[in-house]
RNA sequence: GGCCCGUUCGUCUAGGGGUUAGGACAGGAGAUUUUCAUUCUUCAAACAGGGGUUCGAUUCCCCUACGGGCUACCA
């Protein structure tokens, strides 16, 4: 590899959108070319057109962009091994499958589906392979005149790898170290389909080959069809020019068993897509910041060994190392995914948030004019924001009078004592030449020691008329912000709830 | 069933022949903030089991158990 140039493949498939496993591995693919001053190819694996999803290629690389990460060769940008899309590459795999039939490392098949799901049914074990391939229906087992009687009639068929008898085939995964399988195991797979379309076993490695591909990773559900792989870049000729290899550990669901699926997320209430897709909310949705989704994704199955948890992308590219790449798959936590979005909240400059927020804001029907008076406000109020939509809530009462009180805390204890309070607080109010936080608080601290008050007793009510509710930065701070008339309709008009 | 991969607190993980087995999330308690958060302090919580190898195994080897993946003309 040392005198190749690095080229790293991600070939998602268009049939099922891209998921949190999906979105895993192009990041990973892309930290290691990016380290190695390589290539980050993207590749669309669409060989079963009958279940792709319209506009699912287009939603791949939406996904890839809004993650920051920009492939430096796909369908839409394509390098000199053109095209990307598997379906555009369909002549090319029919002349190495038939190579391998003429060099006997692959047969015909006319077995339908039907006698398959028969044999199937009926054999225990099953599996077309060496040991039922002769009483099968190919070019095997099947004299020479009426194969070519066959194919003269266009008879459907496939062509299958012939698997090697009492073989050891395997690799160094860079992941797990050595990996080794016996051919008896594995069974004469299809490598191109009746209709002419290659399955992924085949085209991976012709793809591979031919755009001089230098490491993959996938996941680790792969792992059983390596010596499939494996196989066929030998009796393609290509072995010494085979990738390199890592098998992904797989993302667990959170909860019971097995691997992470999409129904998880509705299941359970988080997203399992990066952006919305299917009718499913996305990450970016739900209020994901990119650089925090990514950051999360990374160590999940990845750290640095330093306890650091906290990484941009760049720094991801920098300190990335295959090695330490854990083996074993990972339970998807959604509360320490929510975790790093606060963080990287808290991190971010208001500036960087603003547009976000706007959007978040305006969604809700809130018309920010102001820039500047949005920025004041983020920077009072990120650090409480878990997700992006909680500025909403965090943030609405600055832009409009609370829509209700949170009456059960302030009307039960409520007085004459407390009315009169605030009345005379109004009229102080409206004198006060500096409306700054300090003053508003020691003019609100005098009166309410003249009047024989405690904090307790108006500080929460202030509170809930300038907010609505229990929760949000210092009360006098929000005064300052809202402004001397806001802040004195706002007691008049929660002065009349109280009361009634 | 067969094959392949894996196994440290509830979760993500660090560590690696001799450690009080460390951190983070979540959880508990407390301090600060007369709101809610933030922040800080603190508590509880793990080497799957059995055999080896060794003076000594959580660490290396084997077996078992458990978990996961694959077993399609899907990827």
């Amino acid at each position: 590899m040392s005198d190749k140039k690095v080229r790293v493949r991600f070939a998602p498939s268009p049939t099922g959108g891209l998921h949190l496993g999906g979105v895993r591995t192009a990041l990973f693919n892309y930290l290691f070319a990016k380290q190695n001053n390589g290539d980050f190819v993207l590749r669309i694996e669409d060989t079963d057109q009958s279940r792709y999803v319209e506009g699912a290629e287009q939603y791949i690389i939406d996904c890839l962009n809004w993650c920051g990460i920009t492939p430096d060769e796909s369908p839409v940008d394509p390098g000199q091994y053109a095209p990307y899309r598997q379906s555009e590459r369909k002549s090319l795999y029919r002349q190495y499958a038939e190579q391998l039939v003429m060099q006997g490392h692959a047969y015909y098949a006319f077995d339908t589906a039907e006698e398959l799901e028969k044999n199937r049914k009926e054999i225990p074990n099953f599996q077309y392979g060496q040991v039922y391939r002769d009483g099968l229906r190919n070019s095997l087992s099947l004299p020479q005149h009426e194969v070519d009687q066959l194919l003269a009639n266009h008879t459907p068929h496939v062509i299958r790898i012939k698997v090697p008898a009492d073989q050891t085939v395997g690799f160094t995964d860079m992941i797990r170290g050595r990996v080794s399988f016996e051919t008896n195991q594995v069974d004469d797979k299809v490598l191109l389909k009746a209709d002419g379309m290659p399955t992924y076993h085949l085209a991976v490695v012709v793809d591979d080959y031919l755009m001089k591909i230098s490491h993959a990773f996938r996941g680790e559900e792969w792992l059983p069809s390596a010596p499939v792989h494996l196989l066929l870049w030998e009796y393609l000729g290509w072995k010494a020019e085979m990738p390199q290899w890592a098998h992904l550990p797989l993302i667990l669901k959170p909860d019971g068993h097995g691997k992470l699926s999409k129904r998880d997320g509705a299941r359970l209430g988080f997203p399992v897509f990066a952006l919305d897709w299917e009718g499913s909310q996305g990450f970016n949705g739900m209020g994901f910041l990119p650089e925090a989704f990514i950051n999360f994704l990374a160590m999940l199955g990845w750290n640095d060994g330093s306890g650091h948890e906290i990484f941009t992308l760049t720094e991801l590219v920098d300190k990335f190392s295959i090695d330490r790449i854990n083996k074993a798959g990972a339970r998807f936590d959604f509360e320490k995914a929510k975790w790093f979005n606060a963080e990287w909240i808290k991190k971010a400059k208001a500036e960087s948030l603003k547009a976000k927020v706007k959007e978040v804001l305006t969604d809700k029907g809130i018309d920010v004019k102001d820039d500047a008076y949005l920025i004041t406000v983020i920077d009072l109020i990120k650090d409480r924001c878990t997700l992006l939509t909680d500025f909403y809530q965090q943030a609405s009462y600055f832009f409009q009078i609370p829509a209700e009180y949170d009456l059960n805390a302030v009307k039960p204890k409520w007085s004459d004592e407390k009315t009169a309070f605030f009345n005379e607080f109004i009229s102080i109010l409206n004198k006060q030449e500096d409306f700054t936080s300090a003053n508003i608080e020691a003019e609100f601290k005098l009166l309410m020691e003249q009047k024989s008050l405690k904090p307790g007793d108006v500080m929460l009510p202030f509170r809930i008329m300038l907010v609505g509710g229990k929760f949000g930065p210092h009360v006098f701070d929000i005064a300052t912000l809202l402004g001397r008339d806001e802040t004195i309709n706002r007691i008049e008009q929660a002065l009349a709830a109280f009361t009634v």
